[in-house]
DNA sequence: GTCAGGCATATTGTCAACAATTTCATCGAC
DNA sequence: GTCGATGAAATTGTTGACAATATGCCTGAC
């Protein structure tokens, strides 16, 4: 972390990229207020850039903004993240099936190689490389996929469910449940299986709705 | 109109809204440039105020803000319109699935009275009162489903797509094609038939993607 | 002891001037 | 005649001061 003095657009996105990171790391829990001049100071950037940055955090869904009374982190409950993660299923499902029709031989090989991988970071008991194999793998889907329009959608989904996702992930056995479910799209992707690869990605965010649902609301607002 | 000297807040959403507007009514252009000091003359409101209106218009994706050069409308090709469309087509039809799982005996009535209304205007060859009722259809389904994540991804892409669908909508007899698209998804939402309906919003939608495939490219840009 | 009113403070919102950068036209060299 | 440099104008980006508003505390009446 560099602690130097950005200003500018520099600053914007150093504030927006650092609330994005202590979102994640849980260091800002929802419901925090976020007054501007503590940002700048902690940041080192201008009220202004604080400013832009909380309206781009605002425009992706991660801070509510009310006027004349400032920034909060925006809760986002569990009916919520089960909604999102409803529509990642229709979304990874038609990045699935589009990748499924046009992988190259080479992007086929390496979704191969990811399953490979995973299988290893399950028997291993590594769900930090699992976790990281994960986003590769859908990562290189959506990019195959060439549906630039839904895999922005999900970007934007995903980065409001990383606080449900870190609690997901850790939990112990969910690497392995997910593992082949995984494994089947790849296989299908693989296959040139428009139809299953659809239909497993569907079932895999599915079966996380399922998991979602059982997850007591991760963090106690105020 | 009001052309009064919006301040602050109000000129804000005023000047969002109005550049919305003219985009819709064809008054702008893809690709235009908008000049912040015009702007803010046009609407009677201080450069900041269009300065955050075009951030929020960028974070909606209407418009292309690039440093130091200003912002342009945004141009969407044929492609991403049918990439907007087959995300469109899988959320109203899960929107639809939802509705028909989860409608009152009202709401199921209404969406009848909706059906009748649009035969009407197809019969009466009114394209106009076709499109209204074509919005509040697609507005109630998506409401009554309960997907407030879904709904709030298909009004932001329905933004994006204000230009095409006004060139859809002018054809001579798409009203009539899709006449009975409409009168399906109803008839499955009215049904309580959950596959039926998503099965019928999707094939409406995605006829909708034939319709865009031969469309000239809307607007030379520049 | 509780509640209403008013004051002090913290915080956000607005604005206009200033700085930095790009763009475009003009001019000169080859 | 074309290409590149130069400078002016137009445009965006930044800053700090000022205004407006909300919040919480303190006081005093009942």
């Amino acid at each position: 972390m560099t602690s130097n003095q950005a200003t500018g657009r520099a600053g914007r996105s150093a504030v927006a990229g650092g609330i994005k990171e202590a979102l994640a790391a849980g260091d800002m829990v929802p419901g925090q207020r976020l007054v501007e001049q503590e940002l700048s100071e902690v940041f080192g950037v201008t009220r202004s850039s604080v400013r832009e940055a909380l309206q781009d955090l605002a425009a992706e869904g991660l801070v509510e903004l009310i006027p004349r009374r400032g920034a909060r982190v925006r809760v986002i409950s569990v009916e919520e993240a089960v909604q999102i993660t409803e529509c990642r299923a229709l979304l990874e499902g038609l990045c699935a099936r589009r990748a499924a029709e046009y992988a190259s031989d080479t992007v086929r090989r390496e979704l191969q190689d990811i399953g490979a991988d995973m299988r290893r970071a399950v028997a291993d008991g590594d769900p930090d490389a699992y976790s990281v194999l994960n986003r590769r793998l859908h990562e290189r889907v959506g990019e195959v996929s060439g549906q630039k329009v839904a895999q922005a959608l999900l970007d934007r989904m995903n980065g409001q469910m990383v606080r449900y996702q870190f609690r997901l992930a850790l939990r112990p056995g969910r690497p392995a449940q997910s593992l082949p479910q995984h494994l089947a799209i790849i296989d299908a992707v693989v296959a040139g299986d428009p139809d299953a690869a659809e239909a497993a990605a569907r079932a895999h965010v599915d079966s996380v709705v399922e998991a979602l649902r059982d997850t007591p609301a991760p963090v106690r607002p105020g």
